[in-house]
DNA sequence: CGTGGCTTTGAATCATATCAACTGACGTGG
DNA sequence: CCACGTCAGTTGATATGATTCAAAGCCACG
């Protein structure tokens, strides 16, 4: 919302030098269509991606065919880093919908952890609040009812998208297919389709074609059982131990 | 396996000086015995930790009672990093089995960015492989049918254990309850029993009272539609464009 | 009187059956 | 791509008993 690199930034300050260097990467800005693929699981890892503008879905595929969303990524949100430890992409990036993107080059990452300290630590923390993203996740695919894990998928994305300030009027465009849910939520898109509807008709939300309406969020948050996420933002690199630093 | 920092060194070598100021981890080695907690969620994050020998599951808890592990940890693994990210602890620690470990205080994390890059980089890089674990866990846990997911677990459990040295004869030990595997898994106990005794009766595995052993690799194999993971060890710091380095 | 070894007891774990509820598969049309 | 039926298969809920394990208590012997 503040900063083109509030993922980074939310943990760390960076020096004005620092955001010079990252602002580089706008160089490499590009754009890609709706259903454009951005990087396909297997293909050699050259770089990692930032996300300007649009959704991306962050996939793996399995040897039966179907097919796992692990993540719905927004503006702002760094790309394709978990396969940096890999030797050939671990995870599919598919646009949602129209997007503006930076490629950055995987040796980009290496020197910026040599240059300046304080961006890998920014880096590595951000990487670390996306595990706690993905354990939540699973808490809830593992665990709840499918209207649960629909609740509660709806809860943190819109949450996130409040904190893109993408949010207006407790509304929020809507580019997924029930097809991409049911990927995401580990269920068959009609068993989505039924949970959809059923959701719709509790009132607690409101869809309106590729939109939808939060109108009753504490009825939402009783449909699920897993708890907001207890996270919060500015820590790190002081508790890190380095108070002055940068 | 061969170092004790193996999950940092796998992507960057380290110089002597970094190794010895690893080594005075080993200052704050303690002991745990099984179902001991380590660290609860909530609790303050003072302290990330570094599992030396034992099992430990890190888990999360919703508020409907119920209890999501995300990961069951093993000797030479790094245990609480994604709750540096946090101001509150997102994930409970508990030994599976009697343990032995250190506790690292978090500000050392942040001194070891400023002092060494290539530490960094291979903190940063176990945490993208752990990201990449993860990913894999939530897409059998989300999609594929329990038996499936039963299997999928016991296959990654066994080449994991593998990499540490702990299968012998296709066998290895076996400290979780039925319970444990549930809350793995996503599914009840009583179900867990049944798919256990479901996989038994297949002949792919022999259940030796708390042993177990793998009698048909392939069957197993068979039996899920995850795909072996495709990790590659040995890339990151020269990727990463230091090739030199250190 | 103290200590070692045996026994009792209770909790935890595993096995198994039955029935209800949820979810997936298939088909059809808008 | 979404809406809506029907039916079959999977999974969850509840109940019950067997078995294992460990801690506490007891007894006999030194």
């Amino acid at each position: 919302v503040t900063s083109p690199f509030h993922r980074i930034e939310e943990f760390v300050p960076l020096t004005p030098e620092a955001i010079t260097r990252l602002s580089l990467w706008k160089e490499n800005r590009r754009v890609g269509r709706r259903l454009d693929t951005i990087r396909r699981e297997g293909d050699p890892v050259g770089h990692v991606y930032f996300l300007i503008g649009g959704w991306v879905s962050s996939s793996l595929l399995m040897s039966d065919g179907r097919r796992q969303i692990v993540k719905i990524h927004l503006p702002g949100d760094m790309l394709g880093f978990p396969s940096l430890a890999l030797e050939k992409a671990g995870e599919t990036l598919d646009a949602l919908t129209d997007i503006e993107f930076c490629a950055i080059p995987a040796v980009e990452i290496g020197q910026l952890f040599e240059q300046y300290p304080a961006v890998a630590a920014g880096l590595f923390l951000s990487a670390q609040k996306e595990r706690v993203a993905l354990m939540q996740e699973l808490s809830w695919v593992g665990s709840s009812s499918s209207l649960g894990r629909l609740a509660a998928f709806l809860l943190d994305l819109y949450h996130r998208l409040d904190a893109a300030g993408m949010v207006t009027n407790q509304g929020f465009d809507w580019p997924l297919t029930q097809t991409h849910l049911g990927e995401l939520l580990g269920m068959t898109a009609i068993h989505t389709n039924r949970m959809f509807r059923q959701l719709d008709k509790t009132g607690y939300i409101a869809r309106e074609g590729r939109h939808i309406r939060v109108i009753d969020m504490h009825g939402l948050r009783s449909l699920t059982p897993s708890m907001p996420p207890p996270v919060a933002s500015r820590v790190g690199w002081e508790r890190l131990g380095c108070p002055g630093k940068s």
